[in-house]
DNA sequence: TGGAGATATTGTCTATGACATATCAAAAGA
DNA sequence: TCTTTTGATATGTCATAGACAATATCTCCA
């Protein structure tokens, strides 16, 4: 029995912490010194134990910082400011008040099911979706736009953990799908892509997202998953003689090791091979890396594509 | 100039070490504190500056590491030693002389295109086998003997990190194919299965292969993908008023963990709940837990499925 | 041969200090 | 009024060194 610890699993710990805000270790350290926030507890054994609570609130101030807050401003703030602040950012210009519309498909009817634990429904919905609108349409105007919304949705804590689970496995599982469906029709005049994630980035849907646009343009699509260390992506682009290695940065990652990361990559690579980033990681747009082909919005794809045709032609 | 470190563009930072080998950076310091290795320079701002060598080296101790080999042996051994280590423990106890031939294919032709690295011709073999074998074979007598083939060989580092993703990817693509083509069929009599894995299991192709097979068995599968906290499993369960949570364990998870994990599980579950808990850990089989039902081998999912049906028809 | 208990090993946590870089704000110049 | 310079503040990451729980290995005894 383990008595020492009940509520063990109301309480995370520093490195559990990390794993789930993304903030690291020293930061987090550094937060509780200088701005009294977070203020784990401390279990039997004087180490810092956080409650759920405080990761809750760290979250959000996470998706904050990631938006363009400083630390200093908002660590302190309660959690209702903090939720106004988020509110308040989410009704700006890229907003989401106009997607919620797309192609005369409610994308409030996926959240609904997802809500109602409707799993059948969502999956047939999107099914249907695929079918009638195609596949490019499908990626770009359905599911971009439904992530961000389950996005916002968890980030406000409308939206428990197993369900976003459960919508990512969904949408996992469709998209495989749509891309075996492309997945023969790959031309010679079209690049050999190598796909992946950093090493602390978890999120896979957009790695699959890019793989089926690229996959529509003719490419050659290798898929590496999710976090591979640098220095095997660099091995896996030459022995696979690739012409691009694209990368997903979800805005888990943090600005320095997004920098740093690329910059690195693109010292291990030949001048030959591009490197194409793309994600919701703001710091993409801020402060574009030299030699790295920054794609804003998923279009570009189709573009680049294009421009390398034309180069390569 | 700097004398001491001249080519600092080939030398990496303590946390682009950690990003390329997986080793934490404590785990750094504390090493070199010990052992004397590894021995970092130090650039202009007396920070540790790794130079490629060390870090090639590092990354050999951690393949070993992973092969159950301890760092105070290993660490202060030349390269020459590790390079020789490496090859010593060719020969797994278990052996797999006798599994390379499954029902007239030879999982040998899947690892060559592996190591060829053509993608293309694993894929097509792969497609092609599941077309004839059927779903069942397919993941009993091929899929799980070559998962095997390929983890003993990354062991024995045969395998590259980025072969053993792309494998890993490739498998994943047509497992979901597989899925898709059962997941139509889903019958009254069979019970609803919760599908995932703890927090700290980080591989998913088990998880595919159980949800393939008990879909085959008439089975409501919900996955929820990898790397669920306990809570939220429990979340998931009553909310979608499952009959059985399955969970799959790699031998990645220690003992303890995964013992009052499942407990922990158990108290959070009502009775009615059953847990089903499979996968290559050890530990399963040699103190299986307390109300808990350990599938020792793919078959059994039949089996179980078979019995909860007579139970509960 | 197997289990119990002692010992050694090892990763991760703690604390605090330092400092390069990023950002902000006020002053100066065009 | 707008841009640029400059000084101040904010911020993340690295450093050192010590502690200790968890795990693995060894030793002994039945």
């Amino acid at each position: 029995m383990n008595l020492r610890n009940p509520n063990q699993s109301l309480n995370l710990s520093i490195a559990a912490v990390e794993r789930d805000t993304g903030i690291g270790k020293d930061t987090l350290r550094v937060w509780e010194r200088r701005y009294g926030f977070p203020q784990p507890l401390r279990d039997e054994f004087d180490e810092r134990s956080y409650p759920l609570e405080q990761v809750e609130k760290l979250r959000i101030i996470k998706r904050l910082l990631d938006q363009g807050q400083r630390p200093g401003r908002i660590v302190t703030l309660p959690i209702e400011e903090l939720q106004k602040l988020s509110y308040s950012q989410m009704y700006s210009p890229q907003g989401l008040a106009g997607i919620n519309e797309a192609h005369g498909t409610d994308l409030r009817s996926y959240m609904a099911s997802l809500l109602r634990h409707d799993l059948d429904a969502l999956r047939r919905g999107l099914h249907q979706a695929l079918a009638s609108m195609g596949i490019n349409q499908f990626v770009t105007e359905l599911v971009a736009p439904l992530n961000m919304l389950v996005g916002d949705a968890w980030m406000r804590g409308e939206l428990e953990v197993f369900e976003e689970h459960l919508y990512t496995e969904c949408i996992t599982s469709v998209m495989h799908q749509a891309i075996h469906q492309v997945n023969t029709s790959s031309q010679k005049s079209a690049p050999t892509v190598l796909l992946t994630t950093f090493p602390q980035e978890q999120h896979g849907l957009g790695l699959l997202m890019v793989e089926c646009l690229l996959a529509l343009q003719g490419c050659h699509c290798l898929s590496l998953g999710v976090q591979t260390p640098l220095h095997d992506i660099a091995r896996a682009a030459a022995a696979h003689h690739v012409n691009v290695v694209a990368l997903s940065f979800s805005s888990s990652l943090n600005q320095k090791q997004l920098i740093d990361g690329l910059a690195e990559l693109r010292k291990k690579l030949p001048e030959s091979m591009e490197i194409w980033a793309g994600g919701s990681n703001p710091v993409l747009s801020r402060r574009p890396p030299a030699k790295v082909c920054v794609l804003s919005s998923l279009d570009q794809i189709a573009q680049q594509v294009q421009r390398w045709r034309r180069q390569h032609g």
